[in-house]
DNA sequence: CGTATTTGACCTGCGC
DNA sequence: GCGCAGGTCAAATACG
């Protein structure tokens, strides 16, 4: 694996409200928005626009990564209506209704909630927020999670997954993440995972689990926001490559994670230096972007500037 | 010893 | 109402 073992990165994008939503690559999508991302690797720019798109215009997203035959593609979509978690983001789903996506092996899928999603953590309080029932003590019957009023509905924050062609489950992201779980996958020999942000504060979950169709491929699927910015002690650089805008959260109720996103892809975990890799590849696909952003004035609330800032631009190491 | 991971039990929601 | 599957908890264990 020389610079990157993840060339083949998939970048899925598709707006689930709830992460049930993701079926959404199914049928009765509200709407799909695919694009062509410029070859190189299209890991970056694809993640982090979709991310806001799927804020802000989804069809400029297309427009935006008809940039270049492409090498990836991204998926996106928008749906309102939320679903039950049964159709949640399972493998199944991402991989069936992208078939032709997973057919090509220079693709990236990604996909997205947030619209809808948007009420994030109106409800996350139910075992995120309140966990543990600690304060209450009203342990419930047995162990005592659940610590959840019932009026609520469960909604889900904004989700976001993608795939990555990649020999490691767990992509470093620039983030530090508890596993808190693993279940075994209806239909998939692969297990899935479940992490948690350690940070305090910040309730942002993500799974990972591997694609049962292409084993090489790994899904990771992104649930909230962070509220914090990227712990600098992983790579000096990660937390001041970005602006402080960028660091915290979307005032949209997107993902606000384009720099998680961003140290996710390619080859981060394959190799060490990747700071520079991804500064440069940033570079690369960000600025067709970002142009296409200034030419359609797209209202990213200052998450595209902040996203790539000048010395990005510039290839900044 | 502190932190992270593992793992079985439990809870929730949905379909039948 | 029951069973299934996904998601989460937390005690036990592993690791640095």
């Amino acid at each position: 694996m020389s610079d990157h073992g993840f060339r083949d990165f998939y970048y899925h994008a598709s707006a689930f409200n709830n992460d049930h939503d993701q079926q959404s690559f199914g049928g009765e999508t509200d709407s799909i928005y695919r694009a062509s991302l410029s070859s190189v690797d299209p890991s970056y720019m694809s993640f982090t626009d979709s991310l806001h798109s799927t804020s802000m215009d989804y069809g400029s997203l297309e427009k935006a990564f008809g940039l270049s035959p492409s090498s990836s593609e991204v998926f996106s979509s928008v749906e309102g209506s939320s679903r039950t978690m049964k159709q949640q983001v399972g493998v199944e789903d991402l991989v069936g209704n992208t078939g032709e996506v997973m057919g090509t092996p220079n693709s990236s899928i990604c996909s997205s909630s947030s619209e809808a999603g948007c009420e994030e953590d109106s409800d996350k309080t139910k075992k995120d927020g309140q966990p543990k029932g600690s304060e209450d003590g009203g342990e419930s019957s047995k162990k005592g999670k659940k610590a959840k009023t019932k009026g609520e509905k469960k909604q889900r924050e904004p989700r976001f997954a993608f795939m990555t062609k990649s020999e490691v489950d767990h992509l470093e992201d620039g983030y530090r993440w508890r596993k808190y779980g693993q279940k075994a996958v209806k239909n998939s020999p692969y297990p899935r995972s479940y992490y948690r942000c350690t940070t305090q504060k910040c309730t942002v979950k993500k799974r990972v689990e591997r694609s049962f169709q292409d084993p090489s491929t790994v899904i990771t699927t992104y649930e909230g926001q962070h509220n914090h910015p990227l712990p600098t002690t992983l790579r000096g650089s990660a937390a001041g490559l970005f602006p402080p805008s960028m660091l915290t959260p979307s005032p949209l109720g997107a993902p606000s994670f384009p720099h998680e996103l961003l140290m996710h892809m390619p080859n981060y975990h394959h190799q060490m230096n990747n700071q520079a890799v991804a500064g440069s590849m940033f570079a690369q696909n960000v600025s067709p972007f970002q142009q296409y952003a200034h030419q359609h004035q797209v209202p990213d609330y200052g998450l595209l500037q902040d996203m790539v800032p000048p010395k990005f631009l510039k290839h900044e190491p």
